[in-house]
DNA sequence: TATGAATGAGAGTTCATTCAT
DNA sequence: AATGAATGAACTCTCATTCAT
């Protein structure tokens, strides 16, 4: 079992240094000699996670394609981040709400991965297929949504397949509970 | 400052039993003679501030009007509760992907809300009114849509009045990003 | 369930003034209305049942008969004793051994009770029937013999009848495990 | 001083950890890192001294001689213990008679040594030189018989020498107050 | 005479961190 | 570069005792 997910399964307070370091099957010390403290561990291994994320979602936004691609691709490739890493996404959304202290360097974090988000908003909106919303909300709630409603299914899939579920997850995000295509 | 801000500001782990007696003027041992130990005070403060919320929201369901008008109302109502009661969102968006140990409760209490929110969807589908999208999967997308975007907007306002984050939050669920009404 | 019974199956450490105060069905002021504290309570229901033992051995010795049947019969009440009340001798004997704080008042309860044994002895050597043995060594010879064989028997009686176990202890203190009665 | 020395000279439950920790001029949490809690410290402590005194004994039994000199053997060896470490054998009464959590596992201590007692009585009644008593019963009468009247020496040794004591001891278990020699 | 909510000193325990090896 | 025994500050929780009613 990696580091992260032992923080991930139990939260940070609930983890102690020394169940981290009979999982890496090292001595309590040796944690101490690569990092500071169990802080910036946790930190570190976070940083890392969501490196990956936002890697992926990079390519997407430099990549080919308009707007509504891009952000359909881009759901896709969040939600099946959320699920192969969803102790990352756990952690991340517990300690987004979480403790004053972290909250700082979480929301660098997290705002450098939602402002990929907002450039292809703006684009999209700028060429006529997306509507005029503020980009700054809508943002929020794209991730939020996808984020609340991935970690639920992975608790309780319900039935659902998960090609199913991602065309939920898009259809909610494009054309919400009511809306339709517009007629060309 | 009530118990439940302390926590709110600190979170559960780093508020400790004698900060929550100093702020209620009360001794340390008279917290624990109403409260079996520090985690059903926690508990209990946030079943209390759900409460609230639920008996708000059963409210809409059980007044009048169809489905889109209670959806309306009931967004508005989360997002009046959640800048309210901020605090206590806060909790529970974090102890929600938090810690294993209070899950369990933790989900009991927010199904009993959710299915409110399901209650709604369910019957604007069956009226035609909207969309026939996975009702598990919906409810939980609106809810964290509203609950993410909301707490972002307290943190940094981003020049919207209140009003206008509203409707953009209500049209980005009803319509997303792209759809339109439809042609009647 | 009596206070004194509370006490013996826990001690006085492990059983809370709550306790006390549930079993006796009276709130816990109440006990604090009629005891100093934790501790007079308890040296109170001790003395109480103490007194009973005396009380009965006490009327042996002013009785008739020689000292060797005086000392069959005291043996005979004090296994009694111990059976009937044996939260109390479970409590004396923890005690006697105990914290040093209550060594005094107890000592003092049961050199009282050992004295009435003494003196047997003395009158059963004046008069030839017992052997010169040093009284002060006898005395708690005995009363550590028929007080640990009693309560292992309690706990465990190993198939033994009451009046086998009486006879068995009886024997051992008047003959040892070897001796036999004088040529007359 | 010793940490058995403190458990003592106080009892269990009025000594602190920190006492312990003070007098071993060690930290509080290096008594933690080497035993799990303070109970489990303090039942190494008294297992550590009884196996001294199983020790001696276990070679008397071995050793050689009949059941009658192996018995005067084993009650001086433990007369000698009681007061050597008289300490443990406070304990040990105390516990033996005391809280219920600890009880079973005193009790399997204390057994294995008994059962070494046991051996040579049953021995000793199988080649004739003691008398067919039931060695359950009075195997406890001479452990209870030794303990109790040792430890009293101890307190007060009322003018009589050890080896008059330990005499006194032997003839009382041997031949009781009233038995003799039996005719050859 | 009786109550029981409130108290607060003090206990056991945890665990991130250090440092000699 | 790695270790793990030792640390001690800080925490949760207990419970005998008090006192206004």
């Amino acid at each position: 079992m990696k580091a992260i997910e032992v923080f991930a399964e139990k939260g940070y307070h609930e983890t102690t240094v020394d169940e981290i370091a009979d999982n890496l099957n090292v001595a309590k010390g040796t944690i101490y000699y690569h990092y500071k403290n169990k802080k910036q561990l946790y930190l570190a291994l976070i940083n890392e996670g969501f490196a990956t994320l936002k890697g992926r979602v990079f390519e997407i936004v430099e990549g080919s394609g308009n707007a509504e691609e891009k952000l359909k691709r881009l759901i896709q490739v969040q939600v099946d981040f959320f699920q192969e890493y969803s102790n990352i996404t756990f952690i991340f959304l517990r300690e987004f709400y979480g403790n004053v202290i972290n909250r700082h360097e979480l929301t660098a974090i997290l705002n450098e991965y939602l402002d990929l988000i907002a450039g292809i908003l703006n684009e999209g909106q700028e060429n006529g297929q997306f509507r005029p919303l503020e980009t700054e909300v809508t943002t929020f709630m794209i991730f939020g949504a996808v984020a609340v409603s991935t970690l639920n299914y992975l608790h309780q899939p319900a039935g659902l397949t998960p090609e199913l579920f991602l065309k939920n997850v898009i259809e909610g995000i494009f054309y919400g509970i009511k809306g339709v295509e517009r007629q060309k």
